[in-house]
DNA sequence: TCATAATCCGTACATTTGTACCAGTAATCG
DNA sequence: CGATTACTGGTACAAATGTACGGATTATGA
């Protein structure tokens, strides 16, 4: 038993296919150090076994689970992408959309994002699926912002990108009013459209007022 | 022994310092689930026995190394702070510094620091200590902001914090070229400044375009 | 200097965890 | 239908880990 092969009966599938969600669950929760055996197999609802006979070890397990994660996150927006390409909405509407699809999961699901990215940065296997779904949320994001005529639409929507898991980041660590901050999210989401969609010369000329020096 | 009183001796309280410093070196190289009496004892070079003679568990030798590393991030910010006020400087001058404060940290800090967000989401204790470090990072764009005469100085640092965080993250995440990284950067946080310099009608009149529907 | 407290550190031990084992059952395929 | 393979799940056990213990050493203060 080098390698292991997917199941072949569907009842064996799905218990796999729990355990993985469960060990992002358990994940979630209590953080990497909560990731065992026992707690992945209890919340799965399967016996202790099932997780040795399904995964090498507890790393791969936990891996495995990030990948999933993220590959079902960018399914997701690659749906929303297609959506967004039909026209017919005001940039606004595709603006809210997106921050949706990217930030208003539930606490478990961002949290475990974020797993995913801290744990990219240690794990190799991870890096590719995680600049996936980076890729896929940018795309949309550049795709709305060529439309527009926006400078630099690739990467302006670096910008976006960032600054959605940044309050969503901050939101987790410190929570705010939900309605305020989403209201600030928006607001800063509109002020990178309005400054990416001039031209360079109009960008350069406000930009020159931040050249000057400030008095104390 | 109900409440471990701080150490009396010099020798001693740097030792436990070190136990702290060690402590978050390993959670940045291997995650929470590194993060063991054996493993800091180790990378600090003191016996096994002085991290349970210095911490009652390892759950609160964790969560107090975590508060340390965010309170000095705090006191370093609060100087930067300081020092920008003292003014003539210009608003891209401070904008380098403070991304390069707040961002421009080793690999093993920005680690840390994000293994602290998502602590917080999880521990009481740590959300406090948050709150408060963040809050500094704030008051410090706000500052430049509002010597601006930026609209809403307080909310625009909230989007100037996000967007510094996320771009962090997702070259943790996702390693870009350096240079490109921070020029990306750089025009991102230059974009914010523009939008958020403009007053209210000028900003809305701009908005409008953006309420239009778009050509698919 | 002496007594008392603080600190040190090797070691032991119970618990938790990862992983292997294997007898049994169910599915699959000829 | 029979045999072969896939899966199940209880259990065992070695390794890692958290934590306690207690005697040796060092600082402190009267």
């Amino acid at each position: 038993m080098v390698t292991k092969p997917v199941p072949s009966q569907a009842r064996s599938r799905s218990r796999r296919e729990a355990l993985l969600r469960a060990a992002i669950g358990v994940l979630a929760e209590g953080g990497s150090k909560a990731v065992t055996h026992r707690a992945v197999a209890a919340r799965a609802g399967v016996p202790l076994a099932s997780t040795t006979y399904y995964f090498k070890s507890i790393d791969e397990l936990t891996e495995e689970a990030l990948r999933l994660h993220v590959t079902e996150r960018v399914a997701e927006l690659e749906a929303l992408t297609a959506e967004a390409a039909e026209g017919g909405r005001t940039v606004e509407e595709i603006a809210l959309r997106f921050a949706d699809a990217l930030v208003g999961r539930s606490r478990e699901a961002m949290v475990a994002q974020f797993e995913v990215y801290l744990e990219a940065s240690r794990v190799p296997t991870l890096r590719e699926p995680v600049a996936r779904a980076l890729l896929a949320f940018e795309e949309l994001a550049a795709r709305a912002l060529a439309a527009l005529g926006a400078r630099r639409p690739e990467e302006a929507a670096l910008a976006f990108v960032a600054i959605l898991d940044g309050f969503a980041l901050h939101r987790l660590a410190r929570p705010l009013d939900p309605e305020r901050d989403a209201a600030l999210l928006f607001d800063a989401m509109a002020s990178l459209f309005v400054a990416y969609a001039m031209d360079e010369d109009e960008f350069e000329m406000w930009r020159a007022r931040f050249r000057r020096p400030l008095a104390g």
